[in-house]
DNA sequence: GCCGTTTTCGGCCCGACTGTTTTCAGTCG
């Protein structure tokens, strides 16, 4: 279900794990994850390549691209079959764990026997991991505080994962003879940064034909259940896909009811109570007569209960129904508001593509302006300097309007130092059309010293967005812990914009932050730091984020034209 | 295993932090 890159990537990656836990060469093993991140970000689909075009992908040499071909004949790499079979599965699971590499993992398996985070668990538990080399209290401690961290997200995937199996799923019913609709509803429709299973509905007088389909799918693994309304199966990724059938005059009912949240939902069946109405997912209903009054579409019902249409990222009762009761309800953003994307990065520093592809695949965005962002040199690991920066700046400048009219703004990623301090002083800042800033490392000063930090970057002339402003990594590693109020005011005071960053493990800052900080008056970027060309199209996340956040055009800096842009990030007084 | 202003060998993003050690290995960004 995901594209054949994304199926090769995975298994390069884990090879690369492999090589890594058995002790093999480490920068073997480095050739591996490159060659897989190149893959996974490459724009061409690879099964539209021939072994020539392989070796086109950069990192992609003779070996690796033999073994693409291998794949896409025979659907697995034969090296890395092998390799599974001498370690087991749960050792790489291990290394998922913050603070647990391939050395230690396999370390425990050697020494310990232990070959899954249940069994490490219990080996910490039984205080068997003292005596063991490079192992103390303190490591003990790190360790469940990961594992802990990771069962917090639990068996929850990540947002875009869930989308593309919901799409394509959705898209192989719509197919079916007798579909009168069918869309995903529940977390996926309202966006939620995490899934934990997709529900899909369809719209039919016969449920039957739909029910097979999705059990006879070719990346079903299991049928978990199957009935006569609910079908659940579980993907070759282990992904659950509920499917519900829905008479055509339900379907309102039904994708109101399934979207939910839960507890939406109960505060929607409060008011019809009180209107004398009840609600379920088979429709509206007078409770005196019993007779259903209406169950077609979604915006029949809300209207019915008094209420404008609800868009499905604010359905997280969190004041949707009073505001829609008062007539009050955002005017959100949506992405064809977006006008460009202000955080993005080329081959120059840790992305992927090349300059003019990054921008070519930017204007077919359909975007007015576009920023390049590349990293600064405080990330000592990517090597930048003064002279790339401004022979990047010549080539941005010459690309300027090339692409449908598309203006560029060259600019960069700056790294917020432990004392909030940045990359370049204040006359090189000054050549730059926009800097982004943001934290990479020191995670876990004090609250004091962080919160200083990020204000003391805020308070920078040149500083107009804070990039990932909690930098936190879905399910690996919690945000920083900041005084968030005391940024916020700093940013509004300051004409600081903050980052809603669009990719999948950050979604950062998340819709509560969000809300949060709108209430400073705040102003939001909204942005994919895309490290390739692929990454481009994460922007619909950040957009769903931040209407989850209850923005509007107006709070986001992107959404404006490039004059207005350009105003805001004049260095500030 | 990939790559080439170093060109068929010999490097490979670099530095810092952490917890363990008592001088460093492992992990991370």
């Amino acid at each position: 279900m995901p594209r054949a890159n994304e199926e090769i990537e995975a298994l390069l990656q884990e090879y690369a794990d492999l090589i890594a836990i058995t002790g093999g060469d480490a920068f073997r093993a480095r050739s591996y994850e490159k060659a897989a991140r190149a893959i996974g970000g490459y724009h061409a689909d690879v099964t539209k390549l021939d072994a020539k075009g392989f070796q086109e992908i950069p990192n992609v040499g003779k070996s690796i691209a033999d073994k693409i071909t291998e794949y896409l004949t025979t659907g697995q790499i034969s090296v890395v079959e092998e390799r599974r079979r001498s370690v087991p599965a749960g050792v790489r699971e291990l290394m998922t764990i913050p603070m647990l590499g391939p050395k230690k993992a396999m370390l425990l398996y050697d020494e310990l026997d232990i070959a899954s985070v249940d069994q490490l668990l219990d080996a910490i538990h039984h205080e068997r991991l003292r005596d063991l080399k490079g192992f103390g209290e303190k490591t003990e401690e790190n360790l469940l505080h990961g594992i802990s961290l990771m069962q917090k997200a639990g068996n929850r995937i990540l947002l875009n994962a869930a989308m593309d199996s919901a799409e394509q799923i959705v898209a192989e019913l719509s197919r079916i003879k007798g579909c009168e609709g069918c869309t995903y509803a529940g977390s996926l429709r309202r966006m939620r940064e995490t899934i934990g299973d997709v529900d899909i509905l369809v719209a039919a007088e016969k449920s039957a034909p739909f029910m097979e389909a999705l059990a006879g799918l070719p990346y079903t693994a299991e049928t978990i259940a199957h009935g006569d309304k609910k079908t659940s199966i579980r993907t070759t990724r282990g992904l659950q896909v509920d499917l519900r059938v829905l008479p055509p005059d339900s379907w309102g009912a039904g994708l109101q009811y399934f979207t939910g949240s839960k507890a939406h939902n109960i505060r929607t069946r409060e008011i019809a109570v009180r209107h004398k109405l009840k609600l379920s997912e088979y429709g509206l209903f007078d409770v005196e007569t019993g007779k259903k009054i209406t169950s077609g579409t979604e915006e029949e019902i809300y209207e019915r209960l008094g209420l404008p249409w609800i868009p499905p990222t604010l359905r997280e009762d969190r004041g949707e129904i009073a505001a829609g009761l008062r007539g009050e309800l955002p005017d959100l953003v949506t992405e064809k508001d977006i006008r460009g994307d202000l955080h993005t990065h080329t081959d120059l520093t840790d992305g992927l593509a090349p300059l003019e592809d990054m921008i070519a695949a930017a204007a077919a965005c359909g975007y007015a302006y576009y920023a390049i962002t590349d990293h600064a040199p405080d990330l000592a690991m990517q090597r930048m300097t003064r002279e790339k920066m401004l022979a990047q700046r010549e080539r941005v400048r010459a690309l300027d309007r090339k692409h449908r009219g598309m203006r560029l703004l060259h600019g960069t990623e700056l790294n917020i130092g432990p004392e909030g301090d940045v990359d370049w002083p204040a006359d090189f800042l000054a050549g730059f059309d926009i800097c982004v800033a943001s934290i990479h490392s020191h995670f876990n000063q004090s609250r004091r010293a962080l919160t200083r930090r990020l204000i003391r970057a805020c308070e920078n002339p040149y500083v107009a967005v804070i990039g990932h402003p909690t930098t936190r990594r879905i399910g690996k590693r919690p945000g920083i812990d900041a005084d968030f109020d005391a940024v916020f005011e700093a940013c509004a005071r300051t004409g600081t914009a903050l980052e809603i960053n669009a990719h999948l493990e950050r979604l950062d800052l998340g819709d509560e932050d969000i809300l949060r900080a709108k209430r400073y008056g705040v102003k939001f970027a909204v942005d994919s730091d895309s490290h390739s060309t692929t990454h481009l199209p994460y922007m619909r996340y950040g957009v769903a984020t931040a209407q989850r956040g209850w923005l509007t055009k107006d709070d986001i800096i992107n959404t404006w034209t490039l004059t207005k842009l350009r105003a805001f990030l004049r260095p500030k007084p």
